[in-house]
DNA sequence: CATTTATGGACAAATAAAGTCCAAAAAAGT
DNA sequence: ACTTTTTTGGACTTTATTTGTCCATAAATG
């Protein structure tokens, strides 16, 4: 059967995934999207974290969505934060009560 | 009937609730904390973020939970960068998957 | 082997966050 | 109404975190 988790991988992996299969070196990614090679393994890596503009040209030059890498980034961190924090799991659930608290603050 | 959603207040209105129960003014906690009024004031309207120390010293001061104050901190956090950043609820999610993975990584 | 590609670490630069100081506003007390 | 205490706001400094670069080395490729 085919991989099917493909899903819950880091941005990281996602990213070299776009690449190696377009079978192309971290060098010219690199230049393409104006960061040093070194840079580049690194953020594949999970070493650094990509900027905005950065998701931005990700998605751009291999014609992903957008907002997609976004969404995957920002749940690395969230995931990489209770790991590292030691927190509870509940800690989601409080938060998805806080963000639908949060945002009827702001409308009504 | 009673105020039955006290635990989806912020870590700052927290804080906040328990200095005016202990009828105590700022300038009097933030001296037992180690911190200058004028930042206690704007930790408990989340206008600063409490490192880990002083979360520590406030659960130990009131008597409360260290650990409970720390997911409560951490929730906040969350929500806020789920409605800074526009992301999708579904994250939250998708951050779990990631958690219980990285978890059996570190494990098996 | 030679060449290209990928990684690691030390460091510099940039960014972001904590924390302070002081003045002004608000509240409480007399 | 006045005084005193408490709270807030903003500008600023300091500290910490993060990004990003450079260069040397390792790994892979031809």
């Amino acid at each position: 059967m085919p991989t099917a988790k493909l899903k819950f991988i880091s941005f990281g992996e996602h990213l070299r995934t776009l690449r190696t299969e377009a079978v192309l070196p971290l060098r010219e990614v690199a230049t393409q999207l104006g960061i040093d090679p070194s840079l580049l393994a690194k953020i594949e890596r999970n070493q650094r974290q990509p900027t905005k503009q950065l998701i931005k040209e990700v998605a751009c030059f291999f014609n992903v969505s957008e907002r997609e890498l976004q969404n995957e980034f920002l749940s690395d961190q969230i995931a990489y934060k209770i790991v590292t924090e030691d927190a509870d799991l509940e800690i989601l659930k409080v938060a998805e009560q806080k963000v639908s608290y949060l945002k009827t603050q702001r409308n009504g």
